[in-house]
DNA sequence: TGCAAAATCACCCGAAAGTATGAGGCTGTA
DNA sequence: TACAGCCTCATACTTTCGGGTGATTTTGCA
């Protein structure tokens, strides 16, 4: 039970110091008070106020910090499901637009920027814009990163 | 601060009874001890020792619960189907060597040049030089579409 | 032992990708 | 209508890629 409380040898050890030094600085404050009528009150309830403290500071800092609940979700993939379904669940969490979503596929399929650009009749400076946003979104720094991120997330077929 | 650690009203009552209980029954063993000569010692350890549980109990009971650091590490992804494995069939065909696929997988997940260089303990030219090879072999001239079409040779996993 | 393939590394150069910042136009909604 | 989000485009700059060429060292095998 001590042992389960206090969950080492050290900690008892450390339990008994305070406690030697306490009973020495009690018997200090006796040796003070006891020339002093009816200090009896006072003593005590120094002795209380002490050992009082020292158990919350005991159950405080020694007891076992009661870890707990580490949820880890962790998904794996899936394959081979036939036809692809996009997760529109993720998409909408990771707040991809219609318009970077098709980069995103245009890049997938192994396109350059400047033909994803010719592709979507737009500049190339737009698709750079698209692909940062992308980037930002999916946590990337690369297009490669980018690609395996989204398949394993289930934004665009593996 | 007191209101903090205790919570509530309530609970302050109940440490003003439950010390009043305790000064009451020190009062009480105070006079059994008295007449002992040298009693003074066990009078005192008593205390100690019911202000230390008191004060356990108290830090235990009243304090609020040390809610502990909860890690949630949400990730969505799908099983994975079966094990893969690699077509050697084609690998054999492209005359791919072993070096140039560790590239292409490490490719695959994302890494950079650099990355890779870093990762097989050799130069960032020498990954160039792979995945040059690797470019020629499987006729293609971009990361993304050697990782597209290696992927469906079954070269890498899906 | 000798040769071919593989693996290593270097240098140059241009192309592509990525970063940062700003800005104007369009659209749906509070 | 005003605001927010999206799409568009630009400029400027840095980093990474990819292509080309050449060279040395290892290594597996005939």
């Amino acid at each position: 039970m001590l042992r389960k409380l206090f969950g080492s040898y050290k900690l008892i050890l450390i339990y008994g110091v305070s406690l030697a030094v306490l009973l020495f600085l009690m018997r200090w404050l006796e040796l003070r008070l006891l020339v002093i009528d009816h200090a009896t009150e006072l003593y005590a309830g120094a002795l209380a106020l002490i050992f009082t403290a020292l158990g919350v500071w005991l159950a405080l800092n020694l007891a076992k910090p009661k870890t707990k609940t580490v949820v880890i979700e962790k998904q794996v993939y899936v394959e081979s499901t036939g036809t692809f379904e996009r997760n529109d669940q993720v998409v909408e969490e990771l707040g991809l637009s219609k318009r970077e979503l098709e980069v995103l596929e245009l890049m997938a399929s192994g396109l350059s920027n400047s033909e994803i650009a010719d592709k979507l009749f737009v500049s190339l400076n737009t698709i750079k814009t698209h692909t940062s946003k992308l980037f930002e979104k999916l946590e990337v720094n690369r297009r490669t990163q980018a690609i395996e991120s989204a398949k394993r997330k289930g934004i665009i077929p593996l």
